[in-house]
DNA sequence: GCCAACGTTGGC
DNA sequence: GCCAACGTTGGC
């Protein structure tokens, strides 16, 4: 199973937004490396929820991918941009600060600390999805059996 | 609010 | 196909 993570500005939609509503399209991403991760993901594939613009800038739970690529709603450009459904599975015990997530020795190669990366919808290795979600207080393996606990 | 880092666009 | 101008993202 791969593993990802996606950004969002918790102003526009927060993991507590995704949690109150349980479901929703992750829609109106333009860019094409973003939107090709988008198109490979599976469902039931694990996403890291990472909050940019934020107070702090954080990881701050995991999702899952409920429904694969499909023609993003929010594009007038037909076959241009795809959208996937994510769900909520479990919020951190603590966030993961930037700060901290810098100081994870098994991030060191990820695109997501180096400055200047602007990519919102990034594959994670096992290792790095591991490492944070421990980082945030869960069992990254108990994610594994209950896909859609919450 | 600033600005660095990029991706995209469009003129040539 | 190059590259300058422009727009956007996202950390600070």
């Amino acid at each position: 199973m791969q593993r990802w993570l996606l950004k969002s500005e918790p102003d526009v939609f927060s993991y507590d937004d995704l949690v109150r509503v349980g479901a929703e399209p992750w829609t109106g991403v333009r860019n094409y490396q973003a939107r090709n991760f988008m198109r490979a993901m599976k469902q039931g594939d694990l996403c890291v929820f990472y909050q940019s613009n934020a107070k702090p800038n954080a990881a701050v739970g995991v999702c899952s991918v409920l429904r694969e690529a499909y023609e993003d709603p929010t594009s007038t450009e037909p076959g241009r941009w795809s959208a996937v459904d994510v769900a909520p599975v479990s919020k951190f015990v603590s966030l993961v600060s930037l700060e901290r997530l810098r100081d994870l020795p098994e991030l060191l190669a990820c695109p997501l600390i180096r400055r200047g990366n602007r990519l919102s919808v990034l594959p994670l290795t096992n290792t790095e999805f591991e490492a944070i979600v421990a980082a945030g207080g869960l069992d990254p393996h108990a994610l594994d059996s209950v896909p859609m606990l919450h």
